[in-house]
DNA sequence: TAACTTAGTGTATGAGTTACACCTTTTCAA
DNA sequence: TTGAAAAGGTGTAACTCATACACTAAGTTA
């Protein structure tokens, strides 16, 4: 990192000299904020969240929930914090995506977007609206709307990354509840690879990876013999593979 | 994206009204970097360039190349830009590798720094000092020296990203001249997983991997029998496995 | 021309992935 | 009460891919 000259004079960015935009520095600066793609399976299909924007630009697009850093807030607590606005919920997967920040993506000023990649299970989530009354909504992946800025591609790497995943690490188990049954989990898998997978070999395959235990629980949901009920080993820490 | 007030008000970001510091935002805005961890491998040890500090903070420790991001750049041409100004080359390998933010890593100011990887043959490079004069030397991963901010997080981070990809892309070639020898490529593999590999069978998979052409050329080197030569079918683009 | 050095080659074994069909256990309705 | 409906649950054989392993080939140099 080589120390320019604007290093040093940023250093003290207080310095006010009009009440009204009291921040300044010697070089402009960008603007930073967090987006974030939250995934969830509902109705056997891949969703995610959207709020609508309600001003210009892209007045009436949908945009994904974020908003701006902090000056003193770490970059993934920001992403948590705009999340549980929008959603109520906390302790979401949350993992850094990647930083987008092409000049003019936004038209207003120079906008750098640290985007991160979250995972729910639809169980724990009651959407609401967010503190700005906007309306939020969960869209298929196959279906979505019109969208703000550079969402799309943001929305693109999203989806690429999470199935890239699932071949080498646990990271679907974050889609599902507590417990669980191995049709669920199936259910889960086939909705993100978008086809079927054979019975059989997914139950070997599921049971071999050691990070499931069977509860002793069964459940019983329909006109047919009860399944036995699963829960991941270790909540949370999502296991990397082979 | 939620529209908060500010996002209005730094739209004038122009208004100057000290002739010092006339970049003024109604809200404060981090400053933004990039880091490059440039690896190559030399002397068959994997090395990465560091530049030598010469001011406060962490004057005397060794930093990774970088540098502020233009208003009007974008992140990967900075990347770029910083790297060639130390290096002298370009269209060197780069990938983002993503952002450290955490609030205190510099200092002086927020800084948030997006962090990519680089990778180059060592005959590409023919490293002189940056235009600020700051000395530039390589250094084994093995052996870094004290290093400035979190860069010892990038550079483990990157690390760690490098010798995972190996199982399932062809990034390695990268580090790899225009044409080479199969043993020239085991070399590069062996340096970067820090084992040896069963020559008879990385020569099997190397040539099952379709990503390599004979050239009918032959490399003489040394009192011994001449090795074929060869290239990378697609020059640029990195493969991904299976 | 013999010694040295790196280049180059094939086969057998084990592990893991794939393809594939039927019986079990429950609920519900006749 | 019984049988039809619906999802739960199970094993084996074929194939593919990764691994372990040792000698001959073709140059250079003394």
């Amino acid at each position: 990192m080589t120390d320019k000259p604007h290093t040093i004079a940023a250093s003290d960015a207080d310095a006010a000299t009009d009440p009204e935009q009291p921040h300044c520095y010697r070089y402009p600066h960008p603007a930073v904020t967090t987006d974030v793609v939250l995934f969830t399976i509902r109705d056997d299909r891949l969703q995610l969240l959207l709020i609508e924007r309600g001003n210009e630009p892209f007045k009436g697009s949908w945009a994904l929930p974020g908003g701006f850093v902090d000056i003193d807030e770490d970059l993934e607590t920001c992403a948590a914090r705009e999340l549980a606005e929008e959603t109520g919920v906390e302790n979401l997967y949350l993992e850094q995506l990647g930083t987008f920040g092409k000049p003019g993506r936004d038209p207003r000023e120079r906008v750098i977007s640290v985007a991160y990649l979250a995972l729910a299970p639809e169980s724990r989530l009651q959407v609401r609206a967010g503190d700005d009354a906007a309306a939020a909504a969960w869209f298929p992946v196959k279906a979505l709307p019109p969208l703000a800025f550079d969402h799309d591609e943001i929305i693109a790497m999203a989806h690429r990354r999470l199935v890239a995943k699932l071949d080498y690490s646990t990271i679907a188990f974050q889609l599902l509840p507590e417990t669980f049954t191995l049709s669920e989990l199936q259910q889960v898998y086939e909705t993100l690879v978008d086809a079927e997978i054979d019975k059989r070999n997914f139950r070997k395959w599921a049971q071999a990876l050691e990070v499931i235990e069977d509860t002793g629980e069964f459940r019983r949901l329909g006109s047919h013999r009860p399944a036995r009920v699963y829960r991941l080993l270790d909540r949370e820490r999502i296991a990397f593979l082979k």
